[in-house]
DNA sequence: CTTGACGGTGACACCGGTGTCATGACATCG
DNA sequence: CGATGTCATGACACCGGTGTCACCGTCAAG
């Protein structure tokens, strides 16, 4: 690979003016550049970041750490493949501001981290990101301060900047959504109650009744603990089954999320009810492989992914640009849409006249 | 960031000697080992990796071009987001031999590529991996010889190492499986006839149906051209409808991917037809998060992409340690698994008899 | 005409490591 | 006991860039 002495050789000038021409931070004469220009491209010179970064003392480098990539693979994810939504969020804010992400995964496997922020600090990074599977509370030990940190989709009890999804808030409006198609029989097929998301969305979910006046009724809660187990269909099918029993059953029911929601379009068409007709059914995530594709198209959440990512690597580079800039105490807060389709449909049940309650009542 | 020269100020030794024991690369005594350790220790330091490479020459980087992240994020991206498990299988192997991964997404224009290669060479990476979003056929203007690349999910035609998924035998052994559950009377849904995967794993298709002296009839064949329009679910209930309409319509359904096979699952349904009981059906590419969820469980053929992943990887790092290794000529052909589960049957239609035809023959 | 400012350029040291070679202290061996 | 070899260590140059400073013209102002 050519060097910046073989290009001043080529040119007939000294290393320095080469310089000069790459970097523009002193005046060359059109000829000299002209000929440095002209040398650099008959030998394929490109600068070596690495001499660039020994003597700057800056690498340019983010490392990026997530699980995202290993946990795909193997069954019991519970999320999917979110993370990859947050890296590409962060990604392109980095890429335009010159700066390159290094990218490692855990492999699912926590004790690798110290491992991955080694080579991290060798290479110098700028600053870290770290990425979870899903929306979680950690006690990781990161390093120290000279490295700037971010939490995406987790957060920890140091006060450590983080970006999460405003689950509460989304599962309010999608509730809310709910409510305006006129049903006051609303389900909540809850994920697993350790999941953070879990009771912030339950949170949401009860505002949403609270503010139309619907009383919470906790027969019509349910969670599905295990996810992505052999079980896990068995667990569904009981749950439903209890809804279906209930003197007043429900006519729509919140899943925990896409995936939760596609198990349950199986289970109640095998039951004889058809969706959204019989039974209207809303998701959370919008995990589009699912949510545009199951028939019909599902109403769900969304959980912006895109948005948190770019929001981390906007924070972390406030943070590295100005250092002294207020680090938020809180997490930060990223809201999603609601996005209607098809699975969702007006109350068709004209029996239940209480529908009128809700008229006259105009948005709060 | 703490120097070597800091290390050995504090350890009393010469910083060769802290890079002798850095490298364990001559002898160094007891005593000064401690001692030096210790300094490390108390300074927290890391070695320069970029100080490091530009002595070396060696950077230890592993360049990664993909789509995946950022196409994933917009509709009609065809394949979900399976580049992501390429990543997860190419990680593995690097990481298991020091390799650094600098991974860079094309955000889905290629015209990026350049300026990602760019950046690319000025960290001098010593190979580079180019991961398509499914397996095509592509012309793509690569670097020059200095950097050794391989081709992931697609292939060129000036003969750069690629390995590519078995689509053929992927499709030929899922087919096999669904004849030998007495199917004679087998649909294929395919993918758009412009994709390599769509040739590949019909000629699969054919193949089983010769084997099992089963006559091919083009009306149990079917493409969806459109996929993620918003006129898909019509296309696909279209399709379905004629192979229902059939004298003799078919009693599985070979879908091009799980997605579609999701689709195909709501509208069956919707038309009164029980999967499986009444009708068979099978994917591509076993996505687990539609595979396993979808109720029933999905029989598919598996799309391996973390071992593809591993291989070229592998490949890769073959071709980096040995320069004399011959380049493999043509792509390498990387098989899956049939995954069986719940939503292929044995054919319950006991009107037509030509199941006898089946028994007494053995396999081939 | 002298002086100073400025355009244009190069010599040189330095960034943080590592390869090469030299050196001193012992141990071994004939 | 001197020659030789090994252990342990340091001095120094070098990798590929960039910051600092000095230098030489030229041209305009005084």
């Amino acid at each position: 690979m050519a060097t910046i002495y073989d290009v001043a050789k080529l040119a007939g000038v000294s290393p320095k003016t080469v310089s000069r021409v790459l970097n523009r931070d002193a005046p060359v004469s059109r000829k000299t550049t002209e000929a440095v220009t002209a040398a650099m491209e008959s030998l394929g010179y490109v600068p070596s970041h690495a001499a660039r970064s020994i003597k700057s003392n800056k690498s340019g480098l983010i490392g990026l750490i997530t699980g995202a990539i290993s946990s795909a693979g193997e069954a019991g994810s519970p999320a999917g493949l979110p993370e990859i939504y947050i890296v590409q969020g962060a990604q392109s804010v980095f890429e335009n501001s010159g700066k390159t992400l290094l990218i490692s995964d855990t492999g699912g496997r926590l004790d690798r981290v110290p491992g991955l922020i080694r080579t991290f600090r060798e290479h110098r990074v700028e600053g870290l990101l770290y990425v979870a599977d899903f929306h979680k509370r950690l006690d990781l030990v990161l390093p120290g301060d000279e490295i700037r940190k971010v939490l995406v989709n987790c957060f920890d009890e140091h006060g450590t900047p983080a970006v999460v999804p405003d689950d509460e808030g989304g599962q309010y409006a999608l509730t809310q959504r709910v409510i305006a198609a006129g049903h006051r029989r609303i389900a909540h097929l809850t994920l697993a109650p350790t999941h953070e998301a879990t009771r912030l969305r339950h949170l949401g979910y009860r505002r949403a009744l609270d503010e139309a006046d619907i009383p919470y009724d906790a027969s019509l809660v349910a969670p599905t603990d295990l996810e992505g187990t052999p079980g896990e269909h068995q667990l569904i099918w009981d749950a439903l089954n209890r809804f279906l029993q209930l003197d007043q059953p429900p006519t729509a029911i919140c899943c925990g999320n896409d995936r939760l929601a596609m198990a349950v379009y199986g289970i109640l068409r095998d039951r004889g009810f058809a969706v959204p007709d019989q039974m209207s059914v809303v998701g959370y995530d919008d995990h589009r492989l699912i949510s545009e594709t199951l028939y019909p198209a599902l109403t769900t959440a969304e959980l912006p992914y895109i948005a948190m990512g770019a929001r981390a690597a906007q924070l972390l580079l406030d943070l590295l640009t100005n250092p002294e800039a207020e680090m938020p105490e809180t997490p930060i807060l990223v809201g999603g849409q609601v996005r209607l389709r098809n699975s969702l449909s007006p109350r068709q049940d004209s029996m239940d006249s209480k529908i009128i309650d809700l008229k006259g009542r105009s948005e709060t």
